[in-house]
DNA sequence: GTGATTGCAAATCTTTTGCACTAAA
DNA sequence: TTTAGTGCAAAAGATTTGCAATCAC
């Protein structure tokens, strides 16, 4: 019966709606499509893509404001890594990241394997509201 | 006489020579108006409509070609912000950025104001070409 | 001269937006 | 119902490119 395929998609509902989204099919279907498979670093169109692969019917505006949303409530985070390229990110938690320029991919570092000390006071009338550690990488004989 | 104005721009010809570009009167008078100034951090845009300012006729193809080349030969340093967003920053030497969200303004941070350590062994076949520290900060009241 | 560089306009790419239609509450 | 969300196509930015004219060497 339909419930059946519905329950998988409760995670992705729950979350919506904790984050004040209305979970319409589409969000559901895209919030659950990303969560799929681990920590990702996808582009807009790479989910569109992979959406169209699986036979969702989503338009590609549509996951632009998706993405933008999921990333303004917390439950992605974008990753931006030169003009025209970034990435959103289904690792929510603190970390950082490695950048294979050839390969134009990204690969996450837990927090605790970088230390990052004696930051400079925010300065007046400011908080820090995140702190981003890319470390570029390049073919070894380059 | 004309030597004398030309003499002002000698240490951009000579940067130029140094990173094996021709020292066109576009990239001469760029480069120049780049480093007049201190450490700056421009859009391409943003150095398009400074040219024109002073008089400099160059086309706004010529600005991005040259800050593409400028950036690759190391005369200058690419800061990607977000999507649309990019700062091209005269300071080459390492150090790292405050990025104030609502300003969109980047800020250097000396290099020994930040420490960064127990950075994980670049992968493989790999080496570090850069290590890129952003924090970004936000209003306080926010 | 000869090959590199420039300017312009057109093309490309990514991302956003307006608006009629549809779906969620 | 009523309001928010979606799709489409068009618009908007940012950046790149093709090619004839121009400049550096």
């Amino acid at each position: 019966m339909i419930m059946t395929r519905d329950r998988t998609f409760t995670l992705a509902v729950d979350a919506l709606k904790e984050a004040g989204l209305r979970p319409t099919r589409q969000r559901v279907q895209l919030l659950h499509l990303l969560r799929a498979g681990g920590n990702r670093h996808l582009s807009a169109d790479d989910l569109a893509r992979e959406a169209k692969k699986v036979g969702l019917s989503v338009s590609l505006a549509t996951v632009y404001n998706a993405l933008n949303q999921f990333t303004q409530s917390g439950l992605l985070r974008e990753v931006v890594i030169a003009p025209g390229i970034s990435y959103f990110d289904t690792n929510i938690g603190p970390h950082h990241h490695f950048y294979f320029e050839e390969e134009r991919r990204l690969q996450d570092i837990p927090v605790d394997a970088v230390s990052v000390s004696d930051l400079p006071p925010a300065p007046m009338g400011t908080k820090v509201a995140r702190v981003e550690v890319v470390i570029r990488l390049e073919s070894e004989q380059k």
